[in-house]
DNA sequence: CATAACAATTAGAGCGCTCTAACGCAATGC
DNA sequence: GCATTGCGTTAGAGCGCTCTAATTGTTATG
């Protein structure tokens, strides 16, 4: 197990480390037979870089930290492909962490990678409190993915929750919807933008008279709550648009229990547009994020500030599509 | 962005640089008020160990190295869970890398956590050829999970493939099903053995006239496929065993489609129990394996290594369950 | 032919930490 | 009184690498 070093490897190939190095690091000034001699030395060896050792003497990792707040969120992990697509490029790792959804296990998992000295930090989806965040962007530059911070200083992606609520709603008044409620998402990330933008969207629609919000949140069973306090009433609406896509999947498990069918007695809009909304049966309407954009905007905005030094800072904002598939159809009339 | 080093929480509270080493460490050897000085000076400098430095020093990472090969499978996040819980215990940090779902990402992220010098590796589901990982746990402790290596000295922790397809066929059998064919997974980790348990306990049924397995993989596309070719024989099965959730997603999408119902024309069970069978309107009858207790022996085989000194292999199978839910019924005679 | 210019190579000083060995100093024993 | 013990502390030598500056060898230039 005792593995070789740069030491071993220039002197099976008869050469100083420092050349090795050179080799290692692919410089161009070596010549052909030297190089040569230097790989085939460390592959006989099966020589491996330390890293550890290589970032402690350059001061940098060469490595993104990532933290991701629920492994189980599609929406993670579609962020993800992007991030690691454009760290791949530029020869950055990634160093993975999650939160475990709890504040505590954010800022755990924070501490974790300032330790290691990662080169940026980005935090997606990060609930911890705005000056922990700003505390992080002091050290290492930071980017927020699914969040902003207005009143610091910290770079940000995120999508437009205004427009992903419009498009909702409007694509349900362009059915002849009247009666649209919205499921809302809690204290998740987005949520009370998402409802903003619903309540203004409905006004600019006229139709200010039929805004109706029940608290639920990102999950199944508040799908399944919020659908529940909808239907009882005495005149329920004709659509229901909810916080997230688990959210809707919980919503449309009521409508069905109930005995109602979907999109011919309700219709029914997700956000997200995650793996769920996809799956064939299910078929849901969905405002979409470009995820993988977002990620990749992300990791940009990281690497504006490590290659190009870039100071100032950028948040950016994405606009969301809608995803039309068969969960929406124009209302019955009356139930 | 000159962070302090030990050096400089030694100069502020007028101790050596050892002696802070000490206290960072929590070694018990320290008075009191010194040690409380050392840990204000830290504080006031805002000083954060650099884990590069300890590590190269100390030839530990305190890290283990994980390797998912697809985030969005629902089974990698769980898995996670139980190796993430346990390794806090230990005081483990967890660097997680993904292969992009190719063998060749995998193998990149592989030879990332060896240059991190990570202390152990959990590889989930890895698909890369044997010889790559009896490379990997020759230079540092590895542990499989979700797959085996029978041929070599590497430490595994899986579901006992058989005992899940038995568990699913004999639940068949006693609804009354005699035609039961199974959707197989292809080359995805662990069909092959959910594919011959399957037609064991068919056998063992007697039903050896009625095994019938038709090619899909490990994906909702796969089973919309093997579905299809199902349902254009002259006579289909009553009941069908997919190799996996997705899979069965998929097979019920094509059922549906063409206008007959689940479970009354045909009954349905999966494989995993991810997410997507607990879904409250898919409700899916599926194959349950204990995610957060493979996770948590994985990591408990490396840490027998790491800190017990262990050195023989353990293969560790552990026994999957059936979770019942609506996607199973008693057949309707014949269709 | 001496010299400048350049490419290829190397010596050596760290990077921030851990760890061994040794040190000072009090309490203890004879 | 002097050796013994043990705790609290520190000096100093690395860990495996990068990077600057110096050195060597080679070729072009006046």
């Amino acid at each position: 197990m005792a593995r070789p070093t740069m030491e071993d490897v220039a002197e099976a190939a008869g050469v100083s480390r420092a050349l090795v190095s050179l080799v290692m690091r692919n410089e161009p000034n070596v010549s052909a037979h030297r190089r040569q001699a230097v790989l085939e030395a460390a592959d006989r060896l099966g020589y491996r870089p330390n890293v550890l050792a290589r970032n402690l003497a350059s001061h940098r990792t060469m490595t993104l930290g990532v933290m991701l707040n629920d492994l189980n969120n599609p929406f993670f992990a579609g962020a993800l492909d992007g991030i690691a697509e454009r760290a791949e490029a530029e020869g950055y790792q990634l160093m993975l962490t999650t939160g475990g959804k709890t504040v505590a296990g954010e800022a755990g998992a924070l501490e974790t990678m300032l330790r290691f000295h990662v080169d940026g930090l980005i935090l997606v989806g990060a609930r911890i409190p705005a000056n922990e965040i700003v505390a992080a962007a002091a050290v290492s530059p930071t980017v927020l993915l699914g969040r902003a911070l207005r009143s610091s200083e910290v770079d940000s992606v995120k999508n437009d929750e205004g427009v992903g609520s419009r498009l909702a709603v409007q694509h349900l008044v362009e059915l002849g919807h009247q009666r649209i409620a919205h499921i809302d998402g809690g204290r998740g990330a987005g949520a009370a933008q998402r409802r903003a933008g619903y309540e203004k969207a409905m006004e600019a629609a006229g139709l200010a008279a039929f805004v109706e919000v029940v608290s639920g949140d990102f999950s199944e069973a508040g799908g399944v709550h919020g659908a529940a306090t909808l239907l009882d009433q005495e005149a329920p609406p004709t659509a229901i648009f909810a916080a997230n896509d688990l959210c809707a999947v919980g919503a449309r498990s009521e409508i069905r229990r109930r005995g109602f069918s979907v999109p011919e007695d309700f219709s029914l809009v997700g956000y997200d547009n995650s793996v769920f909304a996809e799956l064939g049966h299910l078929s849901l309407t969905s405002v979409s994020q470009p995820l993988a954009e977002m990620g990749h905007r992300a990791a940009e905005l990281l690497f504006e500030r490590l290659v190009c030094g870039r100071t100032e800072v950028v948040r950016h904002v994405v606009t969301p599509t809608l995803a039309v598939r068969a969960t929406t159809g124009s209302p019955r009339g009356n139930l």
